[in-house]
DNA sequence: AATTAATGATTACAATTGTAATCTATAAAA
DNA sequence: TTTTATAGATTACAATTGTAATCATTAATT
């Protein structure tokens, strides 16, 4: 029904962090990204802001403090950059997709039986 | 060295035309994605110019008329994107992102068979 | 020759995004 | 109690993007 905006580079960062570790406060954001990230406080906490006005997350307030929560699950929000994703660059086209990851990416042997696991279970 | 511009999603639709149909004027796009989009031809052209400004594509004159070839191929483009894309979203992992397509999306046994074909090549 | 059509260039304009600084209200510390 | 630190709200501002309209130049028609 109401579909979801978009969630943008930046914010995709601080999801992670939510996802990780919800319920968080700014603070365990900032707290979380400080060592990948080079940015400011205040930077941080826009984009918690503008999650939150777009829907995307939701908090609790316990005296002053907001305890942030993610609406959908990373699961979902990962579906739909799939979908996004091949439709844009792919328009659509699922198999061709997977053939150039497949081909031009590391995989270790283990992973590339498990892949081929998943593939013989589809298959039946 | 110097890195490509993004391409967004609506340039990503004429950089299409011009992979298929390149050298191509605007009339061509406009053509083209006459049926699929409802773009007034004045979008179109700003795209390309557009595109003429990132440097994703190039022109040649002829009369009153340019011809337009991208400066990129379409696989290296595509590999960009595939790279942002697994970056952004899986943090660069590559095998969980796999997962969730194979797992969510359908295949014909044929495509399996090819996808699986690929994975023991690769394991060689 | 005057008019019209077509092509590319220029301008427009709001929404989103990256990246913050400043403001305000309260809580903690001195 | 006065000062300071903190959290969230508000404001800022340029770049990118989607989506065009208008302008200028030349080519084609009448």
């Amino acid at each position: 029904m109401d579909e979801q905006p978009r969630i943008s580079d930046a914010e995709w960062e601080i999801m992670k962090v939510i996802w990780a570790k919800s319920p968080a406060t700014a603070a365990d954001v900032i707290h979380t990204l400080r060592d990948n990230k080079t940015w400011k406080d205040n930077t941080i906490k826009t984009l918690l802001s503008r999650l939150l006005q777009k829907g995307i997350l939701t908090y609790e307030q316990v005296n002053r403090l907001y305890y942030y929560s993610p609406v959908l699950t990373e699961e979902e929000c990962k579906r739909q950059e799939r979908q996004s994703f091949l439709q844009r660059v792919y328009g659509g086209a699922l198999k061709p997709m997977l053939v150039h990851f497949l081909k031009e990416e590391k995989l270790s042997s283990q992973e590339i039986d498990e892949l081929k696991k998943i593939l013989s279970e589809k298959e039946k």
